[in-house]
DNA sequence: CGTTCATATGTTTATGTATTCATATGATAG
DNA sequence: CTATCATATGAATACATAAACATATGAACG
């Protein structure tokens, strides 16, 4: 039987590893935070919670060029935060979500509790 | 007066400009989201849901270094997701905040619903 | 159909950052 | 005060990614 030396956890990490979710629903969980974790993409779901919006009204509420909106657009879009109807020429992007509004409020709860 | 030339928003846009909140508060927002948004980050907020927990232990837990986990420790720490106290050598983790549960039981919310 | 407007996409570049490796701190025991 | 254990930190590297730029799609209109 091996020596037992210095910190020994192997009884608690077991015991944990049975009880942590997959891998993989982690970092799913991480790759959803990273979404909301860019400055961009946070203006433009905010800038939604008032009513939909074309991509080249967001451009201009924003400031940037109409190809940074968009590929930003993509990825809200391809991780269902958003979700966008065509009307002519137009396309128009919402929240796709109510989940949306709640984690956003969540995260704004945590900083203003904390100043 | 200047023309008007293709898709005008400028009404639209100073509207909203003045109910979007400040850059600042938004930039603060997205840099707390940017701190659940790495796969380390959250296996050792989820880690810490349990018990608190010495730094050997999740690194043991998780199967990295000492050093890539205290690293992220220290990120966790700086935004104040996580708070430590000393006994002897050994330095407990543990949560600080029940906004970080329940951030992430709201994120683990919308993955399920959504599939 | 060819032009124009709204949007999308491919590529490049610049910047940020997670991990590793080496080393430092800091507490305890002897 | 020296050795050891737990943790922290600094620097280097490797990888991800946001924005810019150029170009492509796709709808409406004459």
């Amino acid at each position: 039987m091996p020596e037992k030396k210095k910190h020994d956890h192997s009884a608690l990490v077991d015991m944990l590893h049975r009880e942590l979710p997959d891998e993989e629903h982690l970092c799913d969980l991480a790759d959803l935070f990273k979404i909301f974790g860019d400055t961009t993409r946070m203006r433009i779901l905010y800038s939604l919670f008032e009513s939909e919006l074309c991509v080249c009204a967001i451009s201009e509420l924003l400031g940037m060029t109409q190809s940074a909106i968009s590929h930003q657009l993509r990825v809200l879009k391809d991780n269902h935060l958003v979700a966008n109807r065509r009307e002519g020429k137009t396309i128009y992007y919402f929240l796709a979500d109510d989940h949306v509004r709640k984690i956003i409020e969540q995260g704004y709860e945590h900083l203003t509790e904390e100043e």
